[in-house]
DNA sequence: TCTTTGTTATATCATCACTATAACAGAAAG
DNA sequence: CTTTCTGTTATAGTGATGATATAACAAAGA
């Protein structure tokens, strides 16, 4: 379990945890069913205060991520719910893609992006 | 000009307006050479404080979509810079890519959305 | 001259991110 | 039963940020 946080990055040190996490879980490295460290167990790891990672883990848990099992902390559940994961992800490019196609970058160079960043997280020769 | 500020976002206004914007730059809302309202009256027509529309017009001269004229105000002037747009998505929609795929939306579909999205920014007949 | 432009300088207020302690109940292990 | 670990809750302080309110200035244009 490797975790690097910026901290001299604008990002708040518990928004870098959550995503940190969740490509964790996209590149597999995490499990459903896998129990991340304890609050306390983290904090110590990365040098933070304990609030930092239990404000994390409750982002995490709100957004579908983990649950949180009182004996185990808290474990890796994704919940799948594709339309909202499709209809949030969608305001967000909007404005992403607002910028590159500014800057020159054609549909066909993100396409390209999309699959190399894709490939991080499904095996090609799987489909 | 149509800009619409969300007063409940948690978004910063700063950042609603310069997101907006951006948009409209590549919507061809906004042109190269056009100048946008004066800080005082957008101000006044969303109803925001004045320095709160100079700091997101400071924002979009420092990521270059525009050039302060102390004679026009603030004149659409995009810098087009390719490998700095790519790099700065990449980092990006590796995280958003993370969640989606986690909650099961395929390559493809991120695919369609991408085509969805670059639509709106570029007419299909035009290439 | 009068108005409008961006620019700069204060000051205030609320919210947020982070930290520091502290204490509690539930569960597991000795 | 006691100890230890878990998440949970509460309270308080600090620093940064977003937004506001005034105010004043120089440059440009009518």
């Amino acid at each position: 379990m490797l975790i690097e946080i910026d901290f001299n990055s604008s990002e708040a040190i518990y928004e870098q945890l959550v995503d940190r996490i969740i490509v964790g879980i996209a590149t597999e490295e995490f499990h459903d069913g896998d129990a991340l460290p304890s609050v306390r167990q983290l904090a110590d790891m990365i040098g933070i205060n304990m609030h930092t990672v239990n404000k994390a883990y409750g982002v995490l848990q709100q957004e579908g991520f983990v649950k949180i099992d009182r004996r185990r902390g808290a474990v890796i559940a994704v919940d799948i719910d594709k339309l909202q994961a499709l209809r949030e992800a969608e305001d967000i490019l909007g404005v992403i893609f607002a910028r590159t196609h500014c800057r020159g970058v054609t549909r066909k160079e993100v396409h390209e992006l999309v699959d190399r960043i894709y490939d991080q997280y499904e095996r090609k020769d799987v489909r």
